[in-house]
DNA sequence: CGATTTCTGATGTACGTAAATCAAAAATTT
DNA sequence: AAATTTTTGATTTACGTACATCAGAAATCG
């Protein structure tokens, strides 16, 4: 049988109110009887139970998720996974609430992690966008001993416990190989579409994306980036209108969202033209262009994962636990037409 | 609050001796009276709270792995993944019992599935040899009420409750999607490698790459499938021979495992002959193979996560609990060197 | 109808931990 | 050494569920 609490108290020859003590860190025990009860934990190698634990506590954790609105596939599946959660808000012992904030817009943000101070929370998790005020919004709420997370989007330098997503600058890197390999050694150049550079994770994406594209396929000329604002009207005429421009154009790299109209675009020209496409986010759009061949490949986080990732980093802050980063690394998936789940 | 046991009691208008009657399918409850507790149930939306059940049960989960013997890198790490998997035992409330068998040896694996029978556990989970006398093996345990869980390699038509592994056809067609687009329209052959056509999920494998190959490579010819029995030794020698034969050969697929005997081989050729090769499992050699260019793509399923699906699926499953189909699906990992952990 | 069987209620203990209270002991100060 | 403060012990209740026991009620049988 594993041990308790009782066998720690017997091994210290301590009482269980101050095991109890020790475990929970609560005053009133002298540093040597300390010791002793904290050395017969490792001796014994005792483990808290946590359900235990948490029955006795009836602890709940209130999370808030800070996400953009937007109509565009992914950030809806973001809500959507969220929505999710607050599903099995009973089970986990969470209290999960979903804030709002336009996408792009700084002071929103910055409004609506200031408007967190002081408030009874386990944890918030936002989409960042990479600004010095958001940073110092977010280390305010840190400096109050809230745990932060940041999902799918990072913030640089600042004090965030954690950061749930994907390696951006991997991932560029990866649709840069991959458009590479598949043009086979052709000579010609590339469009790369984003949302926004106001995000850190597309600009980390483009990054990784021309460093190997420069280093290794110096036949492939990159064009100026178009900024798409994850919009899919835009994005298909910016598209629409590179494409009927420039016939040099042989690969194109959506880094951003806004794909419906990407695929609308690409479905304008003749097949002939031979064009390779690699995008980010599975939607059902995509999906389907992957399946009838007008994009080539697709990169994916899966915001389920990141979701609940972030709720596991959060619970784990809050009760002051060590996260294992392995486990809680996202993975980049990619898609070929043939390993759609 | 979630609604508890008592919350069913005063709402169906009997005692608590009657809801935990009804709860745990204990005899003695009239139809209408569980009727009227079942109502009850579902109209408040009670959720068992399980911490508490098997805090109160003590319940543990006593699970047994068979896994094959042998030394190649994959296998090593997924004894290594179950062997974590004991670690965790106490929290879990797992007791794994670990047992080894000769690979590809249908009568070790069914004695060792026989010798199960009449056991208490609550689980069982095998890397499947796919031979009618293992399916009869497994269909007596499932007969027993034992739930059994294949892992990494399935079982062809048995009562196993679920698998935990990949879709081996989608793994060969996307091989051979990422094999022939990186050949980008080159002529000429492709060697593909087997561990033994005895398992399934190479068998598998080879289908789903011969498929797409045929259909959508036409100017690449597959030549007969070498069997190198996982071997690393005899993988050299086999590929070795097939390179120095025969000098159409472009791309090369290693479907099983062995591939510290395919990379030496590889190593041994001039890099001006330009292979493609793709390959499963990521391994220590695997990935620096793919960082220093010998090797373009490998595939991979995470042994970890196979293994603690099958824990799961196993407990749910002893418990008569539904299992999330989309949750324990295992995903194909796709490593380029831009993308590796 | 009474006797028997079947069902239901009331109650208590247990799981491992948290948290509180109050008394007692030990250490520290004066 | 007495007074004070700090530390420790003993005990209790609670969390939500499981499980057992025994008494009492309701249904079924003869």
């Amino acid at each position: 049988m594993r041990p308790t609490v009782h066998d720690i108290a017997a091994v210290a020859g301590v009482s269980l109110a101050t095991v109890d003590r020790v475990l929970n860190q609560r005053p009133g025990v002298r540093l040597v009887t300390r010791e002793k009860v904290e050395a017969a934990i490792r001796e014994i190698g005792y483990i808290r139970d946590v359900a235990a634990a948490n029955l006795a506590k009836g602890r709940v954790y209130p999370l808030v998720f800070i996400v953009p609105t937007g109509d565009n596939s992914f950030m809806h599946g973001l809500r959507f996974e969220v929505h999710q959660a607050t599903l099995r808000a009973s089970i986990e012992r969470t209290d999960i609430r979903i804030v709002e904030v336009p996408a792009f817009d700084v002071p929103a943000l910055v409004a609506a992690l200031d408007a967190l101070q002081g408030q009874d929370i386990a944890g918030v998790a936002l989409v960042a966008t990479d600004a010095p005020e958001v940073r110092a919004a977010v280390d305010r709420l840190v400096s109050e001993r809230i745990p932060v997370v940041t999902l799918v989007s990072d913030l640089s330098d600042s004090n965030r416990h954690h950061y749930a997503g994907i390696d951006n600058i991997a991932a560029g890197r990866t649709a840069a190989r991959l458009l590479g390999r598949f043009l086979g050694g052709r000579e010609g150049e590339i469009t790369v579409l984003a949302g926004s550079m106001l995000v850190r994770d597309h600009r980390e994406r483009l990054q990784g994306f021309s460093a190997v594209m420069a280093a290794e396929f110096p036949k492939l000329r990159l064009l100026p980036v178009l900024e798409g604002r994850d919009a899919s009207e835009r994005t298909r005429s910016l598209v629409s209108k590179a494409l009927s421009e420039n016939t040099e154009i042989i690969g194109i790299y959506n880094l951003g969202a806004g794909n419906r109209g990407l695929i609308a675009a690409l479905k304008a020209v003749r097949p002939e033209r031979g064009l390779t496409v690699v995008v980010h986010e599975l939607t059902q759009h995509t999906r389907a262009a992957l399946i009838d061949g007008t994009i080539d490949a697709v990169l994916n986080q899966d915001a389920g994962h990141e979701v609940r990732s972030a709720i596991r980093v959060m619970k784990a802050t809050a009760d002051g636990q060590a996260v294992i980063a392995d486990q809680e690394r996202i993975r980049l998936d990619i898609f070929l037409k043939d390993n759609l789940p």
